[in-house]
DNA sequence: CAAAATATTGAACAGTTGTTCAACTATTTT
DNA sequence: AAAATAGTTGAACAACTGTTCAATATTTTG
C-alpha cells in the first residue's frame, strides 16, 4: 500500500493520540468555527481556515475529508457538551417536581447557549448552530436532524409533561417559537441593541436568561387556549369594519 | 466614447424604460430570489443565476453592476410592498384606538410576511430576508439597517404606545423575539413540521398568524414585569441546592 | 533499533469564480 | 434618416475553488 490511505477517519481514532497532531486539529477547528460562523459554509475558503489556523492547506483535507467533513466536525464538537448540560438540567427540574414549572424548562433550554457565549470561541458556536438550524437547507444536510432533533424531542415532550393543559400542536408552536427567538438573539444580538437604542444588551447573561424565560413562561401561564378570533382579512384592502367593541 | 458605460444605474432609468429589458430584468431577478433564499449569498454563481434566468451570464452584471449589486436588488424589490402593507395594517389599528390591543401590533407585523408566502416567489423572499436577518454579517452589508429598521423602530415605538406598563427594554426584547420566532418559521417549517410528527403544518395562513399573534400576545397580558428570579448557577456542575420550596 | 502508523508539507490539478470587453442588435431620440 | 441610447451576446481574463498526490517528518509500536 504505497498510497498513505489515512487512518480510520470515521470511527474515533482511540488508540495513543499523536499530541501535536491533536492540537494543530483542533487549531483548524477553531479557525473553521471563527470563519464559518461569520460567513458560512460557502463563504469561506479552506485556504482562508488554513491560513488562520496557520497550517498548510493540506492539512484539513487530511483530518476532515473535506470541506463539509470539517464543517460538521466543527458543529459535532461541542454538540455533545451542550447537549449533556442541557439534559443534566432538565434531569433536575424532573428530580424536583414530577411536574416542574414550565420556567425551569425554558430555562434548561437556553441557559448553557448563552452561558457558552462567554466561553472562548462559544460566540462563534453559537452563532454557527444559529446559523444552520436556520437555514432552509439544512434539512439537505442533516446535520441538525442528528444533532439536535434527539434532544429537541425530549424537551417537547418535557414541555408536554408540564403543560397538561395545552395542546401538543400549541406545545411544538411554543418550542419552536422559543427556540427562534433565542437563536436570533444569539445569532445577531447587533440589531438588538441598535434598535433599542442601546438599551438591550448582553452585559449579563443572567438577564438574558431571565427576560427570555420569564416571556415565553408568561405566554403559557394561562392554562387553556383561548385563541381571539383572525379577521379573514386578505392584504390590506378589505374589512373596513372591525369586529372590536368600543371604537 | 467606445465603451458603452452603462446608464445610469443608480438614479432611476425613469424615461421609456425598454419593455424587453425589463423582462429579462425580472428574470433575472427571479431567478436570483430563488437561488439565493436556498443557498445563500455565496452558495451561488452568477452563471446558475444566469442559466435558471436563461439570459446570458453577462447581462446580470450589466444590469446590477455586481454579484452583491443583484442581492441588494433582490431583496429590495419586495421590501417596499411588504413595508407599506405593514404600515397600512398599522395605521388602521390606531386608527380604532389610541391605545390598540397588542394583537393588532403583531398581526400588522405578521400577516404580511405570513400572506407573502403564498404569493409567487414569496416564499423564497421570505427565506432570503430571514437569512439576511439573521446573518451576524448583516452589519457589514447594511441591507437590513437600510431597508427594515425603519418600520422596525415604528412597530417598537407602537408597541411602546400600546404597553404603557412595560418598559422599554422588555417591549424591544419582545419585539425581537416575536421576529425571531416568526423569521424561524418562515425560514425553516420543515423542522417544525418534522418535530411535531406533521402536527403543526402550514396548511393555513391563519392559523399560522393565530398562533403566533395569541402567543405573543399572552405574553405581554399581564401589565407589569414579575421576573422570577433566576438561579445564579453557571453550568451544570453546581448549585445542589435548590432555593424552590417544596423538594 | 527497526518497522509501522500517523502527521505534515508544498506543489499541482482540473474546474469554477466574478467580472470585463468588444462586437452586435434593437429601440428611442434628435 | 441619422445619431444616440439601451439592451444583448459570446468569449476571454485572472484569480480562486476544493481536492489529490508523492515526498517527507514525526511519533508510536513491535
Amino acid at each position: 500500500m504505497v498510497s498513505a490511505a489515512k487512518p480510520a477517519s470515521k470511527a474515533v481514532t482511540v488508540r495513543a493520540v499523536n499530541q501535536g497532531g491533536e492540537r494543530t486539529r483542533e487549531r483548524i477547528l477553531d479557525a473553521a468555527e471563527q470563519l464559518f460562523s461569520g460567513h458560512g459554509l460557502d463563504g469561506v475558503s479552506m485556504r482562508q481556515i488554513a491560513a488562520r489556523a496557520k497550517a498548510p492547506l493540506a492539512l484539513a483535507n487530511y483530518h476532515f475529508d473535506s470541506k463539509e467533513g470539517l464543517y460538521r466536525a466543527v458543529l459535532q464538537r461541542r454538540a455533545m457538551l451542550v447537549s449533556s448540560e442541557r439534559r443534566a438540567l432538565l434531569a433536575r427540574a424532573f428530580a424536583r417536581h414530577a411536574k416542574p414549572p414550565i420556567e425551569d424548562i425554558f430555562e434548561a433550554l437556553a441557559r448553557p447557549w448563552v452561558e457558552l457565549r462567554g466561553r472562548p470561541g462559544g460566540l462563534a458556536y453559537t452563532r454557527l448552530v444559529a446559523r444552520e438550524t436556520g437555514d432552509p437547507a439544512e434539512g439537505r444536510r442533516g446535520i441538525v436532524r442528528e444533532l439536535l432533533d434527539p434532544i429537541a424531542l425530549d424537551f417537547i415532550a418535557a414541555m408536554e409533561r408540564a403543560l397538561p393543559d395545552h395542546s401538543r400542536a400549541r406545545v411544538n408552536w411554543a418550542y419552536h417559537f422559543f427556540i427562534g427567538a433565542l437563536l436570533l438573539i444569539l445569532a445577531n444580538p447587533d440589531r438588538l441593541k441598535r434598535l433599542s437604542g442601546q438599551v438591550c444588551d448582553f452585559e449579563s447573561e443572567r438577564a438574558v436568561i431571565r427576560e427570555i424565560v420569564t416571556f415565553f413562561s408568561a405566554a403559557l401561564a394561562q392554562s387553556g387556549p383561548r385563541p381571539r378570533a383572525v379577521r379573514k382579512t386578505t392584504g390590506v384592502a378589505s374589512g373596513a369594519k372591525s369586529k372590536r367593541s368600543k371604537a
